[in-house]
Formats: C-alpha cells, sequence, structure tokens
DNA sequence: TGACAAAACTAATCTAATTAGGTAAAATAT
DNA sequence: ATATTTTACCTAATTAGATTAGTTTTGTCA
C-alpha cells in the first residue's frame, strides 16, 4: 500500500473542487479526506485546523482571482481595460460561488495576509486608473467604489437576491457605466477637493 | 422555581445582542441560553434548530434596517432621499456588524422569506426612484446598482478591507454621488434601451 | 544498511447540536 | 374551584464533527 503524497496545493484543489459543487457550507474534514483517499486526522499533517485549512483556500482564490483580472487588463487600456478587468471578476466569481463564498467569508480573522493577497490586483487596478489622472484622494475613492460595487454586484448575483428577469450582465453593465462616467468627472482634477 | 417566559423575539433580541458584540461566528446555542438563565435544549421549545433561528434573526435584521430605511426617506425627496437613505443603510450596519454578518450569511437557503423581508425596503427605494421618471428597465438596472455598491462598500468596511487612512464616509458619499449622476443621465427617457 | 523525518493510520477525546423522555408551571375548560 | 391539557423547561443520552495522542509505515539520505 503505497503512499498518496499529498500537498497543500493538491488539497487546496480539491477543496475548491468541493465547495465548487456541493457549497461551502458542505465541506468537512471527512468529505474532503474521502475525496482525496485519506483519514480525516491526515489532514492534519498539512494543516493545523480545519480553519487553517479554509483560511489557505480563501488566500488560494484571491490569488487565482488576481491572475485573471489582470490577465484581461493585458493589453488594454482605460475604459477597455476596466470594462474587461470587471467583466472577468464577475466571471471568475460566478463559475466559482463556493470558493468565491469562502473568499468572502473567511478574511474576518487575518486581515493582515488578506490584504497581502489582494495586494496585486489593487496595484493592477491603480496601474489602470493612472491614465485617467485622477488625484490621489479620488484614485482611493474611485477603487473603493469599483470594489465596492463588484463585492456587492456579484454577493446579490450569488444569492439570488435579483429577483426578476432583467439579464444579470446587462445591470452590470450598466453599472460598470455609470462607475466609468463617474470617473471621468473626476479625471485631470490634479487638486480634487 | 418559576418558568422564564421565553419568546421568539426575546431570544432574537439576545442573539442580536450577543453576535453585535462577539462576533456572529461566537454564537453557540450555550452561549445564547446562558445569557437567557436556561439551558440550550429549552432554546428548541422556541426554534426547531439553530439554522432556523439563525434564519429568523436574519429576517429580524432586514425588517430592522428596512424600518430604518424606510425612516429616513420620510419628508424627502429624489437625492436627498436616497442620500439621506444610504446613509441610513451605512449607518445601521456600522451599528450592528455581527447582526448584518448573519443578514449577510444566511439567505443562502431560503429566498423566499428573504425576497419578502426585503420587499418592503425595494418598494420604498422604488417610490423614491419613481421621480425620475425612469424607464421600466433602467429601473431595474438602477436598484441592482445602488443595492451592489450598498452590500459591497458595507461588506469592505465590515472586513477592513479598505487598508489606508481615506475617510470611510468620504468615499461613501463620493459613491452616492457616482450613482445619482449616473441616474440622471437616464431620467426620463422614457423608452430606454 | 540503518536512522530519521514525514505521512499516514487507529483510537480516543472534546465540543456543540440535537433528540428522548420526564416534570411542573401555566393556561384552559368544566 | 378543580380537573385537564398544554407547553416551557429540565436532565440525560446521542450524534457528528474537529481535534489530539500515540503508533505504524514509507521514503530519503548518510
Amino acid at each position: 500500500m503505497s503512499r498518496i503524497g499529498l500537498t497543500k496545493d493538491i488539497i487546496l484543489q480539491s477543496a475548491m473542487e468541493i465547495v465548487d459543487k456541493i457549497g461551502a457550507e458542505n465541506l468537512t474534514l471527512k468529505v474532503l479526506a474521502d475525496k482525496l483517499g485519506v483519514r480525516s486526522p491526515s489532514l492534519y499533517n498539512h494543516f493545523n485546523s480545519l480553519s487553517d485549512l479554509l483560511t489557505a483556500l480563501m488566500l488560494y482564490g484571491w490569488k487565482q482571482l488576481e491572475y485573471r483580472v489582470m490577465q484581461a487588463a493585458i493589453g488594454k487600456s482605460k475604459d477597455d481595460a476596466i470594462k474587461s478587468m470587471c467583466a472577468a471578476y464577475l466571471n471568475f466569481t460566478l463559475e466559482h460561488l463556493g470558493l468565491f463564498n469562502i473568499m468572502q467569508s473567511y478574511n474576518q480573522h487575518i486581515s493582515q495576509e488578506t490584504i497581502a493577497a489582494t495586494s496585486g490586483l489593487i496595484e493592477t487596478i491603480r496601474q489602470v486608473l493612472s491614465a485617467y489622472n485622477l488625484s490621489e484622494k479620488y484614485e482611493v475613492h474611485t477603487i473603493r467604489v469599483f470594489r465596492s460595487f463588484l463585492q456587492g454586484y456579484v454577493y446579490l448575483v450569488q444569492h439570488d437576491s435579483f429577483g426578476n428577469s432583467v439579464s444579470i450582465r446587462d445591470s452590470f453593465n450598466v453599472g460598470v457605466g455609470i462607475l466609468l462616467k463617474g470617473l471621468k468627472e473626476n479625471e485631470n482634477i490634479k487638486l480634487g477637493k
């Protein structure tokens, strides 16, 4: 009977598949261990606790999202870049509902690592925004407003909070459009209030 | 030894105090029962399960938020009403971080009741928006965009995701301002695309 | 080959939710 | 007022899941 040879990455990959398939609330060490062909205490050789594992999974998710959003910005600038990045964000989260759930709910405790995991993402956004010549303060405001919209939109879609039949993508694009217009209002105002 | 005389409302009130004080993740039946001067199985006379209790707590929260936002709109119209409502939303959620956490995380399962609980809120928003003469489709888009921004903003504040020192209220107001401008773009366009 | 570290195991423990079944206070009916 | 029923509460037991302790196995490297 040969050893399986688990690694953190293999475990996280499996955990991701599980949460995306059966929902974040149904991830238990037993379910995960079964999928990996191992007994649940064995997972403690790789993670100190379930909470540790979920934290790692959250960071794993942010890294992937960061990669996708950065990819989307390559070769584009200004509005095109932003639209593409926003679409990439939406697409990733819709593909990974369970994972995104964990990305949201498990960053309560350790904000340092979370900030580190999302800093690349924010840096990318900052680079794209630099083309708009925003004042420093307005750049911060703008990033916050975009992040809020994205975060909230996906959350509401994920929880089926948009009752009726108007297209999810249409409303999303309208939202991005509104934010882009707001961005123009503050373009080139280097001494913004 | 006389009976305590619990009711659902008393239990929910206590539960709210607990989650706002020590965080949603630390609410257990034992903690709640201790606070109420009762043994944990006794709570099953009032709720079928912890999940039931949390669901009720979520709805309880939405009702209160609805009330506060409606109050904020009284005697105001158009931009003033919207600004006031948004501020009320932000204030409520900042006062009730734990409760809001549960309001977010526990509407995964029963969307019907959640929709019922938030329908009054959405109706209020719709009334205020009617002054703008938006096309039907744009009204839906607009509500979705506002909700997304509010939801996301509060979420990010709650999770300390806004690293630096620019004022939380300022960015919020900038965001509301951007959305209001976007709203004007579509004002009086009765045949919006 | 032999020794060490790591990865896996089984068995046991702990904590929290839940269930079963009993008792007594309160509410209701006679 | 008394009898009956309901129900809020209790204790004790069960279950599920995370975690810990201690052991065995396996791969690696001197």
